[in-house]
RNA sequence: GCGGCUGUAGCUCAGUUGGUUAGAGCGCCAGGUUGUGGCCCUGGAGGCCGUGGGUUCAAGUCCCGUCAGCCGCCCCA
């Protein structure tokens, strides 16, 4: 084999791999499908942005103490001396959009969705990848806890939809620039004398990132931590306000969560709200997916300080569980209406014609192109999984008619005049359609 | 960035203690009489055994490097 795709990034393909069965497109349309369709529900339009950003958007909205930044970003010095970064996330690309278009004199509280590549320089792994797509809404000029409730709501409802079962919402606050200053203190005191008992990368944490210590899985730094000041206590009266408020309304709306004191986010510009969800179904790589408030990015990025709050979901993993738990999207059906057979050289403009006609009525139709038999022809259009087939030889030329095979169910056909066949399809097509749109 | 395991046809895999022209199933293409599918039977195409080096009379089989994949750590979706 000379190529294959870049490290730890994939094709998706038109039919199911039988391997990877989540890498087949129709159940990534699906679920584009049905996120829009939450979407529109909720009230949230698209955006869609460059697959890539100045480096300095990241550097900046992100944090450079992140891990993100420090060593998984895919930057590149484009041809005109530019330090571009493809993008690591799709919070800050719809935020400098927002700025750079004034979106907020669109109305004071702006929804938006998006659907895009992410990308991460990792080591691959279960469920991890250097590209992979993430859905997901951000909600800019609100900070109302309702407005947290009902993105947590969105993020919930679309596992709901795509049949994951099991789910679990972890949820936390992190405070604001007016609380954390002090909890971080606090954190480092506490942190200070037990140093020497922690792992390096902890030690290293303490200097770059001390909340990040938090979620440390070692267990030296576990056993250091006992006790340590949690952040839910420090929270100064307006943070306190903001969580207990929402907690009252995903309690009313029913939707269970659990406190991680420990949940710290990999951007620094979570404020308030931090919330992950994650399937126990998976491997070591469980969140499918997270989000939360940044009240501090618009003002970051260049715009007037306005809050936010927003998720991102990521698709290979929901597929990856729904495949790992068995689970079966239902997929629209790509086979073709019709499979138009023509029999001998002198029947195929005849049948080209056909068609082309039936394909102009919206019937979709396929053919074949490489002159075989009719019994091939019959397996070919028997493995598209077309409902019928049309045969047209020159016998039927000479009568002016076409043979209307039934493909499906009990065997059957009749003969119709070829002037009939395209009205016949389409009324045909019409009434099947129909009868589908009453199962959903 | 670190660690473990793996790398043979399009796919899933066999390949005995190293020994002649590398196999199976599925898939693909075609045939099973003249214009009727799904099943079945027969045949065909398709592999520099990931790649580079080494050991050996002899390497798909042993050793080393390298690349890629999988799984885990870190972190995240």
């Amino acid at each position: 084999m000379k190529y294959a795709a870049p490290p730890y990034m994939h094709d998706v393909l038109p039919f199911e791999p039988s391997k990877d069965k989540w890498l087949h497109s129709a159940k990534w349309r699906t679920l584009e499908r049905i996120f829009e369709d939450i979407c529109i529900s909720y009230g949230y339009k698209q955006i869609r942005t460059p697959v890539m950003e100045q480096t300095e958007l990241f550097l900046r909205s992100i944090g450079q103490g992140t891990d993100i930044v420090s060593k998984e970003m895919f930057t590149f010095t484009d041809r005109g001396g530019r330090s571009m970064t493809l993008r690591p996330e799709g919070t800050a690309p719809a935020i400098r959009a927002y700025v750079e278009h004034n979106l907020h004199t669109e109305n004071s509280l702006v929804k938006l969705y998006y659907i895009a590549s992410i990308y991460r320089y990792e080591r691959g792994q279960k469920g991890r990848f250097r590209e992979h797509q993430q859905t997901g809404v951000e909600a800019i000029g609100s900070k109302d806890p309702a407005l947290d409730a009902e993105i947590i709501t969105l993020a919930m409802g679309f596992y709901e939809c795509l049949g994951i079962p099991s789910t679990e919402l972890k949820l936390n606050s992190v405070g604001c620039p007016v609380c954390r200053p002090k909890y971080r203190e606090a954190l480092l005191e506490f942190a200070r004398p037990r140093l020497d008992k922690m792992s390096e990368d902890n030690r290293m944490r303490f200097d770059v990132n001390p909340l990040r210590m938090l979620d440390s899985k070692d267990e030296r730094d576990k056993r250091a931590l006992e006790g340590v000041p949690i952040f839910l206590d420090h929270l100064c009266a307006e943070c306190q306000e903001h969580f207990k408020a929402l907690k009252s309304y995903l309690d009313a709306l029913s939707v269970p969560y659990v406190l991680d004191t420990n949940l710290v986010r990999g951007f620094d510009y979570y404020t308030k709200t931090a919330f992950e969800i994650i399937c126990p179904a998976l491997g070591a790589q469980n969140a499918i997916g997270g989000g939360g408030r940044y009240d501090g990015l618009v003002e970051v990025i260049g715009g007037t300080p306005t809050p936010g709050i927003g998720f991102g979901i990521g698709t290979e993993r929901c597929l990856l569980a729904l495949d790992q738990l068995g689970i079966s999207l239902p997929m629209d059906d790509a086979s073709p209406m019709v499979f138009v057979a023509a029999l001998g050289d002198e029947t195929k403009l005849t049948a080209a014609k056909l068609v082309h006609e039936l394909r102009r009525s919206g019937v979709p139709t396929d053919t074949d192109y490489s002159q075989r038999r009719l019994k091939l022809q019959m397996r070919q259009s028997d493995k598209l999984g077309a409902k019928y087939m049309l045969i047209i030889g020159p016998e039927e030329i000479e009568r002016g008619e076409a043979v209307v095979k039934k493909m499906t169910g009990e065997k059957d056909q009749v003969n119709i005049p070829i002037s009939n066949v395209v009205q016949f399809f389409r009324e045909l097509y019409k009434s099947r359609g129909a009868s589908c749109q009453d199962d959903e």
